[in-house]
RNA sequence: GCACCCGUAGUUCAAUUGGAUAGAAUAUCAGAUUCCGGUUCUGGGGGUUACAGGUUCGAGUCCUGUCGGGUGCACCA
């Protein structure tokens, strides 16, 4: 059913109560009141109209007034037919109109996509992954919500441009190249058999092993060295116990706990600052910001080798980007409009000179903007960004397809940008989703339960070909498009599997049980 | 402590954004098919939509409260 058979109804629906009812009381209608949906199988009809909201205005009871507007309708010939359940209106539309919605689809080789109207540029962000490590399942749904959100805008009328923020700077990602350093610096990925963006995870992983240790052994000494905790035989068991307690609503932490879970805290906190392996990482950052040649050769080589991985599992996904933003180009900007921001005194100064923005009144905090040596925070960063894109693109519309731990950072990024005063403040989208959780809970990549894309994908694939080739379907296709057909069933299973579930709600995803090709599944749609 | 999100068959998810008798898949049970306790077909059972109020002609959907689960509250990203 095209838009305009529907508007055509909806219109003449309109006109129908218009003049039936307004010779008594003056309405006015609104196109919302004449929503018409598709009649229920089980009903006669094509489409249905709820006459309940008018119901008061006939004086009559909902059938009564139901069959009224059926029978005007029937008498300008808009519709073949109609019949009353309750206060459902069901139509049936005259063969021929449906006939020629039918011809004129036959025709448009369009169908189905929204080309009447230039909506405008919209941009869309998703992927988004740090450097140091493979793509996991979670980046799998951020991925594929990002493309098929692009896909349905670009189908609606939007010229799309896909673009991703690479977040290639930082500790983080001095901590693999640290790792990788110390063990000889010499591996790639093709010696080492990898893909690039594996490889650097494992550096990763590595410097996590050695860091944890050190800030163990850092954390038991401290503890031995404070009056308070020296008694302790078992310091860092007490805290894993005290902070559960106090995340746990239903119990509360009496005033000897509270106070032991905060020194406890102060010293794992200093701990974790002080690790050797921690200071070395921070050691390199300075030296990557100011420039150092070394430094900087190793990290565009082992980002160059994440990048490369990374392509191999888009193309994997069957999804691409226009344009990538890069941390690294961008970390510095935004800064000159947090001094405008403080000039026009939305934002404000604290007198150790770091910026903030007061949204106390709007029910949300203060929000620090800018360090006090200067520095940009990811706030500052994501407001220069969007300025940035503003300026490249033009855009009417951008979506940010981000997890929704980040939420409350969206909430004040747009805050933030309306209160400098920029009209397309108001066209700012966040595509927040839910997390993937596993049947043991949250993927977390330091216990090693996160289920890699890489991985996955092949699994899928391989299933395919498995299940394909047990029912006898191959035929005697050539291998090149048996391994096509693999891949469209694979990848169409997983897709949907993601796919299915509103955006908003976490979703569970069991390993054992592997992504069922059976029943309400992918390989069904095609 | 404060803020935001979520609670729907045993399980994983839907429900045209406030519309008709809350639907699928899967699991389960019964029957059919059969070299098979596998596969494939057919049919059945399974629900006080977490709970209690309220708004409405009409509530899984909106409002209030309670309970349960999650996330966020850094001069990290």
């Amino acid at each position: 059913m095209t838009s305009t058979l529907l508007q055509q109804l909806q219109e003449a629906c309109m006109k129908a109560c218009h003049d039936l009812f307004n010779s008594r009381h003056q309405h006015i209608f609104q196109p919302a009141w004449f929503e018409l949906s598709p009649t229920r199988k089980e009903f006669e009809g094509d489409l249905t109209l709820v006459v309940f909201p008018f119901v008061k205005m006939a004086g009559a009871s909902p059938e009564q007034t139901a069959g009224l507007i059926g029978e005007e309708l029937l008498q300008r010939r808009e519709i073949e037919k109609y019949n009353v359940v309750k206060g459902f209106l069901n139509l049936t539309l005259p063969a021929v109109a449906l006939e020629n919605e039918f011809l004129s689809a036959l025709q448009n080789h369009d169908f189905g996509f929204d080309k009447s109207e230039e909506k405008g540029i919209s941009v869309v962000e998703y992927s988004s992954p740090n450097t140091n490590k493979p793509l996991h399942l979670g980046h799998v749904r951020n991925i594929l919500l990002g493309h098929s959100v692009s896909a349905l805008l670009a189908h609606s009328g939007y010229k799309v441009i896909k673009t991703s923020l690479v977040n290639d700077r930082g500790v983080h990602i001095c901590k693999s190249m640290l790792a990788y350093k110390r063990a000889g610096g010499r591996d790639t990925p093709e010696s080492m058999g990898l893909k690039g963006d594996h490889l650097v995870g494992h550096f990763y992983v590595a410097f996590d092993k050695v860091y944890k240790q050190e800030v163990a052994q850092l954390f038991k000494q401290y503890c031995a060295e404070h009056a308070e905790t020296a008694a302790l035989d078992n310091p860092a068991g007490q805290l894993k116990e005290l902070s559960a307690k106090a995340s746990d609503k239903k119990s509360a932490l009496d005033v000897s706990e509270k106070l032991l879970l905060r020194q406890l805290t102060e010293i794992s906190n200093k701990a974790e600052a002080e690790a050797p392996s921690m200071l070395e990482a921070r050691e390199m950052l300075l030296k990557w910001e100011a420039g150092d040649e070394e430094t900087l050769a190793l990290w565009r080589k082992m980002n160059n080798w994440v990048y490369e991985g990374f392509s191999v599992t888009y193309q994997a996904l069957g999804v691409n980007f226009d344009t990538f933003y890069y941390e690294s180009d961008t970390y510095k900007l935004g800064k000159n409009l947090i001094d405008e921001g403080v000039s026009k005194e939305v934002f404000y100064r604290k007198p150790d000179g770091s910026a903030w923005l007061d949204l106390r009144t709007d029910g949300l905090d203060e929000k620090c903007l800018q360090r006090s040596d200067g520095t940009a925070l990811y706030m500052t960063q994501d407001i220069g960004t969007a300025v940035e894109r503003q300026k490249d693109t033009g855009f009417n519309q951008l979506i940010y397809v981000v997890g929704n731990e980040q939420d409350y950072h969206f909430k004040v990024l747009f805050r933030a940008l309306q209160k400098l005063g920029y009209a397309w403040a108001d066209k700012l989208y966040h595509l927040s989703y839910g997390m993937v959780e596993l049947p043991e809970g949250k993927m977390k990549s330091r216990e090693g339960t996160v289920v890699d894309a890489d991985d996955l994908i092949e699994e899928m694939l391989h299933n395919a070909e498995e299940i394909t080739k047990e029912l006898g379907k191959t035929g005697d296709l050539p291998e090149q498009e048996q391994k096509q057909l693999f891949r469209s069933i694979g990848l169409s299973a997983l897709k949907y599997f993601i796919l299915k579930v509103d955006p908003r709600k976490k979703m569970l995803f069991n390993p054992r049980e592997s992504i069922d090709f059976h029943g309400h599944t992918g390989p069904f749609i095609l």
